[in-house]
DNA sequence: GCACCATCGTTTGTACACCAACAAGTTCCG
DNA sequence: CGGAACTTGTTGGTGTACAAACGATGGTGC
């Protein structure tokens, strides 16, 4: 190896890669946002956020508008029920849905939280100028 | 309701906020990751990756080599070493230790794949134009 | 009507991802 | 030397995330 740049024959670089940085930007907001919200994962606080939004929505609904897939909204939906957050009553009209719809404590708490969930993106967005973070933001959109 | 927009009082939107972005920008990154790489996960790519660079490396090492946790890391090993691309064995030196290798198998998996592996980044940021691609690595790096 | 097809929710299985607690080994320091 | 502090790997538990298969329901077209 008479080189400084080891990478046998392929040159592949991990740390270049987006797919590796993207885990790393979002290992860093997951845990911005567990020390700002811990009494809330992400993936529920999304939920429950677009619930109080809808007012109410079937379970599969629920997962397209916060882009869960239907095995992984149930057991959100679970666990916040659980917690009493939510409320699920089977759908009058179409016997296949579950309504679900936020309680008044579930409103309550997401009103609290509103704020400092807005202060996460801020948070997370921190190493960057005002600038840089609507342009950051314009790009990142592209991308999903 | 009078207004179209509802957002009761807080006027939180959940698709404004970074961490939900993010997390559809690396779902759809790791959709494309899957279709070009169906013979590893990117996590399990990433560990094979760093470690045909490093030839060589305890566990723990290579988990912060690849941001990965130590619980996490163990996993992605035993992983990759029922199926033959990595071996392990105890470090004289440091009786704690376990050395990870790549098999030969796992070598020539890793140069078969790095090709596709490179080729995903660019498909992941196909969306942008090549000014754009730079920019929002530079800027996603200083996030990450 | 009725077969066909789509949708809804559920279950099972695999794979990260992280926390907390632990035992065994190593290092540091007085 | 000897004990405190740290590191290494392991385990158990919780929580996403997605694929695949399934039963039940709903809609469609003939």
């Amino acid at each position: 190896m008479p080189q400084d740049s080891l990478a046998p024959t392929t040159g592949y670089r991990l740390e270049e890669q987006v797919g590796f940085v993207l885990r790393r930007a979002q290992q860093r907001h997951l845990s911005i946002f567990a020390a700002s919200i811990p009494e809330l994962t992400p993936t529920q606080f999304a939920a429950l956020a677009k619930l109080c939004e809808l007012e109410q929505a079937s379970q599969n609904a629920l997962g397209r508008a916060t882009a869960m897939d239907a095995a992984t909204i149930k057991g959100v939906i679970d666990r916040l029920r659980v917690r009493g957050l939510v409320e699920v009553r089977p759908d009058a009209a179409d016997q296949r849905r579950v309504a679900v719809a936020p309680t008044a404590e579930g409103r309550r708490l997401f009103d609290a939280l509103a704020p400092r969930a807005r202060r996460i993106t801020d948070d997370t967005l921190a190493p960057l100028t005002a600038p840089e973070r609507h342009m950051f933001l314009a790009l990142l959109e592209k991308l999903a």
